[in-house]
DNA sequence: TATTGTTATACTCTATAACTATA
DNA sequence: TATAGTTATAGAGTATAACAATA
């Protein structure tokens, strides 16, 4: 159920507030999102992962974690998954036998070449009834949000909870 | 974890895409709201069933998995627990004695109040970085696209899947 | 002692399917 | 037969806590 996110075509009676306007979007877009991923075998926790390592090579998981807002136990499964899918090797840090370095395969390479260009089409579907101007609008008026949402540091965190 | 939702301070290397960052937002406006909605006790759930409820008295449960876009199996529990609580009330339809109409108790409508109140000091926290211009422009820029995306009917409903 | 990664477990949220009662 | 509501169950997704190996 969407709850808050809630879609009924039929008009409200009072007007849809912004907060839940971004609340309902910002679903669709992970919801689409999500869709895409799945037509390349991936869920989007891979694809976080493959995105990070792609930016950031040898990663530990423990890196990972935090990177992507979570705990080292969820790691696990993830990589163990990409790992058996041949997307994702891990090699014992040489420094520091506790840690992994964690690098993409050339075939993860290759997923992640997908995954850009899945997004991109994602971004372009979304987009559409847009002028690029409005888009660019859009755009900055998000970021803004996010800078004083996440910069702010008397406000929780919202990763990690 | 977040994933496509990541909120890692650090910049990333390549731009942010806007579907990305609508993504991020929007989740961040449905944590903020489940907090705020918790302080009263309620769930987000909670907070949707009593929200049409108050514009739609007499709603059976079969209507209201529909409008929510959920299912009537998890109607159930949810109006369960208002009932318990004493904010929502069944009464068995007198036309068709297999439907129930719901209603809010005085004290449901005490809590829609407050969540009313609640969801405007939300959306005012939310928004605090935008001026009035802004705001009003990202309201507008939102409903484009959640026009765009509902009212689609070759794109598949958001609701229910 | 502290840290990385692992395992086992549990919890939350939600959907599916079979059932009952009414129509 | 069809529909409203219910129950039991199962599946995602994710977190917590205890543990082994290494530092």
């Amino acid at each position: 159920m969407e709850y808050y996110h809630e879609m009924d075509p039929r008009r409200p009676a009072t007007p849809q507030r912004t907060s839940f306007l971004l609340a309902q979007v910002g679903a669709l877009a992970s919801k689409r999102f999500a869709e895409h991923t799945r037509t390349l075998g991936l869920t989007p926790g891979d694809a976080g992962v493959l995105r990070l390592l792609g930016r950031s090579p040898a990663l530990s998981q423990r890196e990972l974690a935090d990177r992507l807002g979570t705990v080292p136990s969820r790691i696990v499964s993830l990589v163990d998954s990409l790992e058996t899918r041949g997307l994702v090797e891990r090699s014992r840090s040489t420094t520091d036998r506790r840690n992994y370095e964690l690098r993409l395969t050339p075939s993860g390479q290759e997923h992640l070449a997908r995954l850009r260009r899945v997004a991109e089409q994602h971004e372009t579907e979304l987009l559409a009834s847009l002028t690029p101007e409005e888009a660019a609008q859009l755009h900055n008026l998000l970021q803004v949000l996010a800078a004083a949402h996440t910069l702010d540091p008397d406000l929780h965190q919202e990763t990690g909870r």
